[in-house]
RNA sequence: GCCUGGGUAGCUUAGCGGUAAAGCGCGUCCUUGGUAAGGACGAGAGCCCGGGUUCAAAUCCCGGCCUAGGCUCCA
């Protein structure tokens, strides 16, 4: 918003990315201080960010603001092109169907989408959509930028009741609006655009899907087109074989490859069925923190899957989580399946009178929760009705808040490097809604944050972003191919012990009330398994592939020895491929069913008392000894080495 | 919950009104093979469930179940 004349002289600064100030004259767009900083970059000009959002180049710049000039080599300028390309899309269906409606159409991560209400379209429609695109994108139109006042905007857009919505919300904060022509159809729309259509390269529609209006379930649906767009043909291809791979890494198709789980049409929606081979490594995962509990002085206990609502009543899930329960009567009482273990665990504690000296008391459960999950929701493992957490309930002192913290997130640590995840953590503080006083946040935030500088960890402070009940520790990683996931996290909690009326008698011979401390490694296992299925690609490392080794002989005469040495590694989950085929046929099941390491034996290694290892890599070494390979096999799952390694050099 | 796809052999899929197909896997046989698919034959399918239209339905219509993706990254 530029202020008349008077004002006009006046200057202003903006902070560019290096740091350096710039400065201008009040009412300088972003291409203005392009041009200022060199005509070259002015000419290249294709939009601005300001402060990190992206605005076209005939903004105004404002005192102060971060500025940085997006030119057709930036990163941005795909975003830019992609808005653009969103429109390309919302002509060419305005040409080719009758009177739809728009609502909007930005650029998204990968891509873009449009909204319409009032189209029927399908995916048969891509074809002629595209062929369109190309032709608008053909005709090289010129994007036209055009400030509209109100009253006009209205007129216009007589014919267009969600772009009128939207208008009447831009009504309340300036006069002005923009809209972006090309050709004979024309957008309100804030911009950024490139300059004409022909810089808008290749388009793939991708699917249609339903939005509501403005994400609210109470307002009507309408019709999404995602689509997305690139610079050239070869960058399109690129981005289609990665969807590619990622689909080929996807939890639920391995899942069924290898037969490690099933969801079923007769067990019901999000509830997992594990098989042998998917409960093994669940088995091993459950034993690595079963192992870290001991050590860590956990105490493991046990709660039924279902406890009365009393309990949730107690524990405040009833009223603000009733609607996620599974909830029944039986006889004149109703029941609830447990979708936190909390309360179980708050109940136990409760049932002792506890010293300052027992604190704090840790308690661990593998246990099975329920949540109703909206059923569009539900995803493979990813999200589902029934899963399991490996939680872990602490009640300390508030003084024992910093000690105990300090050891879970070494834990954490621990486990996080352990499947080579890159993570990081953030520090979340007390929300604005929240119970407990003042002094004992501000011990807990700042003993939190002491352990952080203590351990010189790298993190972010998200303000106001802890639970009502308490501040946190969260973390979170990246899997192999870069995709985020939320962590484990460490929950201090000032409510539950409140609520469940817990107490200690402390040094001074009086009650104190505990704090306590909900804390997770994995957090759900059906969630760390599947990351971990897509993170390997099924590749499991020796510690947790169902089958470790499998013996291939080289032909029926070597069967009898194949079983000998199988029997060598007792212990191991080890089978032999005594199939009647080729050892080709044999190498070629073993990759696929990727299975870390081969013995293959034939006459040679029977003679000699040998066997010969090969590995995924299609390293392998002749005459080793069976004594040999155990131990390093014992080495390697010992020490959970992600890699099978026997043939590293 | 709502929108758009999908549900056919153990798995992956073709077929889309007229006798249910293929590849992988599985079984039997031939082959006894030395480093990522040797060959032949064979078994295996309530075509998700229920209703309807039709001489005829896996196929078209209606309802249900399950499943995949989507449901503000705000003009």
């Amino acid at each position: 918003m530029s202020e008349p004349d008077s004002e006009s002289r006046s200057e202003i600064a903006v902070v560019l990315p290096d740091g350096s100030e710039l400065a201008v004259e009040a009412g300088a767009t972003v291409e203005d201080c392009a041009y200022e900083i060199g005509p070259g970059l002015g000419s290249d000009t294709v939009a601005g960010k300001l402060d990190g959002e992206l605005v076209a180049k005939e903004e105004p710049v404002y005192d102060g603001a971060r500025l940085e000039i997006v030119t057709e080599d930036s990163e941005e300028y795909l975003r830019v092109m992609r808005h653009s390309a969103a429109h390309c899309l919302a002509q060419a269906v305005e040409r080719q169907f009758d009177d739809p409606k728009l609502a909007i159409g930005p650029p998204t991560d990968d891509g873009f989408y449009y909204d319409f209400d009032d189209l029927d379209v399908d995916e048969d429609d891509f074809a002629a959509l595209e062929a369109e695109i190309e032709e608008i994108v053909a005709a090289d139109y010129e994007i036209e930028r055009e400030e509209v006042s109100i009253e006009e905007a209205r007129d216009r857009l007589a014919d267009e009741p969600y772009k009128l919505e939207l208008l009447e919300e831009l009504a309340e904060e300036g006069e002005q609006v923009t809209f972006y022509g090309q050709g004979e159809w024309a957008d309100l729309c804030a911009g950024p655009h490139v300059e004409s259509t022909g810089e808008v390269g290749v388009v793939k529609l991708l699917e249609i899907a339903g939005a509501y209006w403005r994400g609210d379930e109470e307002n009507p649906m309408q019709t999404r087109i995602y689509g997305t767009a690139f610079e050239s043909e070869t960058d399109l291809e690129a981005f289609l074989t990665r969807m590619e791979e990622a689909e080929e890494r996807d939890h639920r198709k391995i899942g069924a490859e290898m037969d490690l789980f099933s969801i079923q049409d007769v067990t019901g929606p999000g509830l997992p069925l594990y098989h042998p081979a998917g409960k093994t490594v669940l088995r091993e995962l459950e034993r690595f923190v079963e192992e870290l509990n001991e050590d860590a002085g956990y105490d493991y206990v046990e709660t039924p899957h279902v406890f009365k609502t009393d309990l949730w009543h107690k524990s405040g899930h009833y009223e603000n989580y009733v609607d996620d329960m599974f909830v029944f009567d039986v006889d004149d009482d109703e029941f609830g399946l447990k979708p936190m273990n909390c309360p179980g665990h708050a109940a136990i504690f409760q049932d002792h009178s506890w010293s300052y000296r027992d604190l704090p008391i840790r308690y661990a459960e593998n246990g099975k929760v329920y949540r109703k999950e909206q059923r569009g929701e539900l995803s493979g493992l990813s999200r589902t009705w029934a899963f399991t957490i490996d939680d872990g309930h602490l009640f300390l002192t508030p003084e024992g808040i910093e000690r105990e913290v300090e050891a879970i997130m070494d834990v954490i640590i621990e486990v996080l490097e352990t499947f080579d995840l890159d993570y990081g953590m953030a520090l979340a503080t007390r929300p604005e809604k929240s119970v407990g006083g003042d002094e004992i946040w501000e011990r807990a935030e700042d003993q939190l944050e002491s352990v952080l500088e203590k351990r010189n960890y790298d993190y972010d402070v998200e303000e106001g972003d802890g639970a009502f009940y308490g501040p946190k520790i969260d973390f979170e990683f990246e899997d192999a191919i870069g995709r985020g996931w939320d962590g484990p996290t460490v929950q201090l909690d000032f409510n539950m012990p409140d609520r469940f009326d817990l107490s200690y008698v402390g040094e001074d011979n009086e009650e104190h009330e505990p704090v306590m401390i909900h804390r997770a490694l994995y957090g759900s296992y059906e969630r760390f398994f599947m990351m971990l299925i897509e993170h390997y690609e099924g590749r499991f490392p020796l510690w947790l592939a169902p089958e470790q080794v499998r013996v291939l002989p080289i032909s029926d005469d070597n069967l009898g020895y194949a079983h000998r040495v199988a029997n060598e590694f007792e212990g191991f989950r080890i089978e032999v491929d005594d199939r009647d085929a080729t050892l080709e046929r044999k190498i070629r099941a073993a990759h696929d069913d990727r299975v870390p390491y081969q013995i293959i034996v034939g006459d040679d290694e029977e003679d000699e008392g040998t066997i010969s290892v090969r590995d995924r890599f299609e390293d392998q070494e002749f005459d080793v000894g069976t004594g040999e390979f155990r131990e390093h096999l014992e080495a390697e799952r010992a020490e959970k080495r992600s890699e099978p390694d026997f043939l590293a050099d």
